[in-house]
DNA sequence: ACGATTTGACCTGA
DNA sequence: TCAGGTCAAATCGT
């Protein structure tokens, strides 16, 4: 166990000192590349090593605290688009090599990662992880809205009997980390249009459409139950398909906005476009710059968001620290970073975590929970 | 002021 | 008729 606790602490001595040392690698992206290869390498032998009987043996306090941390990490590698669409974007850029592009030479080493961790195999392009991590789960037989299965994420299709729209049930777990009362980050914002009860069904059904719906016409749909029987998983239905972030639909003159905005909008855009969207904007990811990319204020938080639109606000939330509570089931809300300092590496690491801290990030808040618990682990550290 | 969320009312299909 | 899905006014948060 005792290897397993360095590991972690390793990993995340590793991340501060990136972190640390960011400001003289902004434009050294395969060094920054190749230590954030080298963390998510040792936070994997870390979840491993979690993972075994091992853990049985551990007093409760420490149990958690790791089970935290496992929790993270596997999130971080589960939905693993940033650093992997960071690749691509490198890529587009011409940061790497080309021969990065036919090998994966560094980025493949992410992705294969990410592919072991999800128990597959093969290599993805052009989708969000996530949605790959449940694409190569095998479907699952339909069931009861309130029963069946407790895969930890099952996916099915059918046709729906309104109009032949398909609709895509999938299971995730709540977050173990963070908000656990909303399910995890699925790359795209939403705006909550309802709630109701459903019958024989202890808790309701949430209903979402996409945020971009009036501007783009996008007629995505999601529907986010728990489940009755197991109120870690929340059952959401899929339907629809977004077409906010195809450029043939999305309008070619954007709202106007404030001029001090349109600059950050404009590289926001670039970016979520490059960065998140199944059908990346190729003009986008040509015309950024490695730099722009990096230092884009609230990188990661828009990244996971998916906030392309040019709304007044980061529709934006990680999984925790929402000013508005809602539902048992409420989706997204609103999260606003105004913070005035670039911290890529930690905004990333935000995103990663998937934990929803708003203010601080979530290394700081896994850092300073083990400055806490674990004193002697702070020891370690230095 | 503006956008998101809440929630009761209304609509629709089985 | 009823349950599920959506609308829209009220409310909230920034």
């Amino acid at each position: 166990m005792d290897e397993t606790i360095d590991l972690i602490l390793q990993g995340c001595q590793m991340a501060k000192s990136l972190e640390g040392s960011l400001p003289n690698m902004t434009n050294q992206p395969e060094s920054l590349i190749s230590s954030c290869d080298e963390i998510i390498r040792v936070f994997s032998r870390a979840k491993e090593s979690v993972s075994k009987a091992q853990l049985a043996v551990l007093p409760e306090s420490h149990k958690s605290q790791l089970l935290g941390i496992s929790s993270g990490v596997q999130e971080w590698l589960r939905d693993s688009s940033i650093p992997t669409r960071a690749m691509d974007l490198l890529r587009e850029q011409q940061f790497l090599p080309d021969d990065t592009k036919s090998k994966g030479v560094i980025g493949g080493g992410l992705d294969e990662m990410v592919v072991g961790q999800m128990g597959g195999g093969g290599r993805f392009c052009g989708r969000h992880s996530l949605e790959r991590a449940r694409e190569i789960e095998p479907p699952a037989v339909e069931a009861a809205s309130s029963g069946g299965s407790r895969a930890s994420a099952s996916q099915r299709q059918r046709k729906s009997r309104d109009g032949g729209v398909e609709r895509r049930v999938e299971r995730v777990p709540a977050p173990q980390m963070g908000n656990t009362e909303i399910p995890p980050e699925d790359g795209y914002t939403w705006r909550k249009y309802g709630q109701k009860d459903i019958l024989n069904s202890r808790f309701p059904r949430s209903y979402f459409r996409c945020t971009h719906q009036k501007l783009y016409q996008c007629p995505a749909k999601k529907q986010v139950q728990r489940l009755d029987d197991d109120p870690n998983i929340f059952e959401v239905t899929y339907r629809g398909d977004h077409t906010c972030h195809l450029s043939s639909t999305a309008p070619s003159v954007p709202p106007p906005l404030p001029v001090e905005r349109r600059e950050a909008r404009s590289m926001m855009q670039q970016a979520t476009a490059a960065a998140i969207h199944p059908l990346p904007n190729p003009a986008a990811a040509t015309t950024l710059s490695m730099s722009q990319w990096l230092t884009i204020r609230d990188f990661g938080l828009a990244v996971a968001g998916g906030g392309v639109a040019g709304s007044t606000s980061s529709t934006v939330n990680m999984g925790g620290g929402s000013s508005t509570s809602g539902g048992a089931a409420a989706g997204p809300s609103t999260s606003r970073y105004g913070r005035d300092v670039d911290y890529p590496v930690a905004d990333m690491a935000d995103v990663m975590f998937n934990s929803g801290s708003s203010s601080s990030t979530s290394m700081d808040l896994i850092f300073s929970s083990m400055d806490d618990k674990w004193p002697d682990s702070a020891d370690k550290k230095n």
